[in-house]
RNA sequence: CGGGGUGUGGCGCAGUUGAUAGCGCGCUCGGUUUGGGACCGAGAGGUCGAAGGUUUGAGUCCUUUCACCCCGACCA
């Protein structure tokens, strides 16, 4: 992608309203946009970013047997009276709306009851179990406050995986496989050093939940973070019995603030008993489908990178979300411009993400965007260095710049 | 929802005891520049969140209202 064809721009400035890192530095580098407390338009930068998140998630989970599909998001009432929900004292985030008839419609907060009727068309039988369905899609929570930039919305990008299971055991053994699954999505995300598997309350069917919580000052959450084992416990079951069942005393816990960036959650029979979700089992009679529900919000896990991998100059991307791999710095006149095209032309012929920066700007202009954007790798075409054969080479993280030679440069790229 | 704060060109801000708005960035044009957000000159762009009120006169005072931010409560 060419600078010269995007629409956005840089900013020296933050907007004043804006006092989370992670939407100043997103605002300023043209990722995202305000449109309303909680709720952020995706530019083109943002949007690649997100998709990268969101193409991480995708994999781990169809590498498990998820099965990705798009649900609605206007929600019948009728389906949510099955569970109670519908209720604005049960569930007090629904925004709620109405047909021109006149009919009471929600728009989704999330999509257990939806879905669990959905599959009462396809589940009716022990043969057609388990079942792992999910999707990403944008949620809308009337959240009473919404803060910090993209870490809580009104409107945010969710995975929601919803399991279908036989048995106990069935849902058990899915259940840690996602636990794993998620594990690996926090690594590739880069995040895997800070984000623990933390044990949290578990509704009644199972004594607990699971939350990945990523350690960072400006999380909601209080955990108790065990080192050693790499696990955390939510403060709101931070007990005698906890401790006990877990075999870690309080000696060894530590406390910190953290981001929830996903959780995991055993469901039981709770909406298929609600909306009478049954399969014949093999001895021919009728039996209750065990389900579980497993989310991770790409929105907020774009946040708290942001906020995470940044410093004084901007935004540092890991390389697995970055919206280009290289940010190719033109400098000087005709000879500057052809070789830069040339390079560029061979990076993406190699498959390499270049975002070329052919401005008719000052060093300092593109090089303070550069860094404001994040891009892992500056590479700088110029007139002085094209005699010698040479580019600049200059990772975003470290900020030490090396000469190499164009088949150097390639062979580093690639 | 309770408490606190803030709304002035696209963005960041200033506006003294009331007298129909100013600076920086950005933008346009011309020229000079060209390795760390260039410089000079000339321009465009706002009725000061909204509504009502006091006053000869309101960005400045009063009332109402909307929006945004922070803390708390609540939540992915």
């Amino acid at each position: 992608m060419r600078v010269s064809q995007l629409f956005t721009k840089t900013s020296k400035t933050a907007p004043g309203d804006e006092v989370a890192k992670n939407a100043q530095l997103l605002i300023r580098a043209g990722f995202i946009h305000k449109e309303m407390a909680g709720v952020y338009d995706y530019l083109p930068l943002g949007k690649i970013v997100l998709n990268k998140i969101i193409d991480v998630i995708r994999e781990e989970m169809n590498a498990i047997g998820g099965n990705e599909l798009s649900l609605t998001a206007l929600q019948q009432k009728d389906v949510w009276e099955a569970s109670g929900r519908w209720n604005d004292e049960v569930m007090d985030v629904w925004f709620k709306t109405k047909l021109a008839s006149g009919s009471e419609l929600g728009l989704a907060p999330t999509h257990e009851e939806p879905l669990t009727k959905l599959m009462k068309s396809f589940i009716s039988s022990y043969k057609d179990l388990p079942v792992y369905p999910y999707q990403f899609q944008i949620k809308f929570r009337n959240e009473l406050r919404s803060k910090s930039g993209l870490m809580r919305g009104r409107e945010f990008w969710m995975k929601d995986l919803y399991s279908f299971s036989r048995t106990q055991e069935e849902h058990d053994t899915f259940y840690e496989k996602m636990s794993e699954a998620y594990d690996r999505v926090y690594a590739r995300l880069g995040l895997g050093e800070i984000t623990y598997k933390t044990f949290a309350s578990g509704g009644s069917f199972a004594k607990y939940s699971h939350e990945f919580q990523t350690l960072s000052p400006v999380g909601e959450d209080k955990i108790y973070v065990h080192e050693g084992k790499k696990i955390a416990i939510n403060e709101e079951v931070y007990n005698d019995e906890v401790l006990a069942d877990l075999g870690v005393s309080r000696e060894e816990l530590v406390e910190r603030t953290a981001v929830e960036v996903g959780n995991i959650f055993t469901l039981g029979t709770k909406f298929s008993d609600a909306l009478d979700l049954n399969y014949t089992d093999e001895d021919g009679t009728s039996k209750r489908v065990i389900m579980g529900s497993y989310g991770i919000g790409p929105s907020r896990v774009m946040g708290l990178i942001a906020e995470h991998f940044s410093d004084d100059k901007g935004l540092v991307w890991p390389e697995n979300v970055a919206p280009a791999k290289v940010y190719l710095v033109r400098i000087g006149g005709d000879q500057a411009v052809a070789h830069a095209d040339t390079l560029y032309d061979e990076l993406i012929a190699q498959g390499v993400e270049v975002l070329y920066d052919d401005r008719d700007e000052r060093p300092g202009a593109k090089f303070a965007d550069a860094e404001l954007m994040g891009i892992p790798y500056r590479v700088t075409v110029s007139d002085r260095l094209i005699g010698a054969g040479q580019y600049e080479f200059t990772p975003r993280a470290t900020g030490e710049t090396s000469l190499l030679t164009g088949g150097e440069l390639l062979a580093k790229l690639n």
